[in-house]
DNA sequence: ACACCATAAATTGTATACAAAACTTAGGCG
DNA sequence: CGCCTAAGTTTTGTATACAATTTATGGTGT
């Protein structure tokens, strides 16, 4: 369906920006890490110009950060952005649940269990990237029930980014959703309870915010020790 | 605050885009028109590396259409895509007024009327354009309200294309939103009756959208005129 | 006269070169 | 000993050249 017809070039710049983007969302690239542009060039065997159009499109996404004559660098969320992120989010999947009227169709929510499924498995094997990605492949199948592509993309780049914060906030254990959770939403969205659903949606969403450390977050350390450094010049440096 | 400093270049490429936004937002560029890549450099005296970069934010935004191997072109939303963005925004901006439970700042209450005021001089003078774009800025500046930087961005990006979606299918009266709901809103505001200003910008969300033709829509005349042309070729094509 | 094909013009995709800015490192001064 | 300055290095910003693709044009055959 959003693949390619047979005969058509693979799109250079798409393959580039799926690698970049996955990179990210596994925690491959943790934020801050700088994203030189030759670097990236040489690695991916094609010219800066390239490279700079898939950087500006992750930039335009929220994924990086691209300050003027300072390059690149994988997104930093502070803790401000990441709540008005998550705060964004229970509004816009929960107003998407609370609008679905009409019976879903018994083949979605199949194959929404089975994603379900497919992240309790990897919970359990502990393989944290892919519950992390199927967790947000979740939502963003949820959302995609309303029919709404532009809802639908909005959630997928608020997952995305939500990626990003759980780098940066997560605590090692218990940042992912707990399937039990996701298994509730599609018994309620089958019994047609959207109302439910909304609810139960927003609590889950707010368990995940509450299951982050805003206090030490570890990316902020990097920032306060050099902070540190600098100030305490009579100190050790080295 | 959100000026730059004073010894700071003004940033060619932020220029180059908010004329762009401004003009395609104001119905000076009308959805469909092509964007050559040349033509715009010459016209603002950059070389087309600039154009590029400013052309794939807007494609980022759903400003313009870009297709590979294609080109520019202001973006043309179908009737899908505008019921979906009103859906959104729905969603959106309700979710945004039904969070606001603390009192809102008289100050802040004060510019909003002003705002509505200097719409309302808009409308009544004729200036259609100014009416749009001020009518835009208050559904912003009232998501602005939450504080939150992530919704408002987003909202300010759906009202953007709202004015796409305007231009394609807003009949040429009562397109725009009529004042007195707007001053309706801010009043239950400042009753902090945020479930009743929700439940009223529903209806004004709603109001709008029926105001809309989706049945005549300006730019599918053409496509839909180059289906008749190509299929019934043994009548007279000119 | 219409459809079809070849050629020409226009437009986009990509790479590369050079200029400008920022970062790094080495040296001198207080 | 630390800070400030300055050349050198790295990295980004922009323009331009060339290749590839699409679109427009004109000619030819039926």
């Amino acid at each position: 369906m959003n693949k390619n017809a047979s005969a058509v070039p693979p799109e250079k710049d798409e393959v580039i920006y799926a690698h970049l983007h996955a990179a990210i969302c596994d925690s491959k690239l943790l934020p801050g890490t700088r994203l030189p542009e030759d670097t990236l060039s040489a690695s991916f065997g094609v010219s800066r110009t390239v490279v700079r159009k898939v950087l500006q499109r992750l930039a335009c996404e929220g994924l990086v950060a691209m300050r003027p004559n300072r390059g690149a660098q994988v997104a930093e969320p502070s803790v401000n952005e990441a709540r008005d992120i998550f705060a964004t989010r229970r509004i816009l999947e929960c107003g998407a649940l609370a609008e679905m009227q009409n019976p879903i169709p018994a083949a979605k929510l199949e194959s929404l269990r089975a994603l379900v499924e497919a992240e309790d498995a990897a919970q359990m094997s502990g393989n944290r990237v892919d519950a992390i990605r199927l967790s947000g492949e979740f939502h963003i199948e949820l959302a995609a029930l309303t029919g709404n592509l532009v809802l639908t993309e909005m959630v997928a780049k608020l997952v995305a980014r939500s990626s990003l914060i759980i780098a940066t906030y997560g605590s090692p254990i218990a940042v992912v959703c707990r399937h039990s959770e996701h298994e509730q939403i599609i018994d309620l969205l089958a019994r047609s309870d959207a109302a439910g659903a909304a609810a139960w949606m927003q609590e889950h969403l707010l368990t995940i915010e509450r299951g982050l450390r805003w206090e030490h977050p570890a990316s902020d350390l990097q920032e306060v020790l050099r902070g540190v450094m600098a100030n305490a010049r009579g100190g050790k440096a080295d």
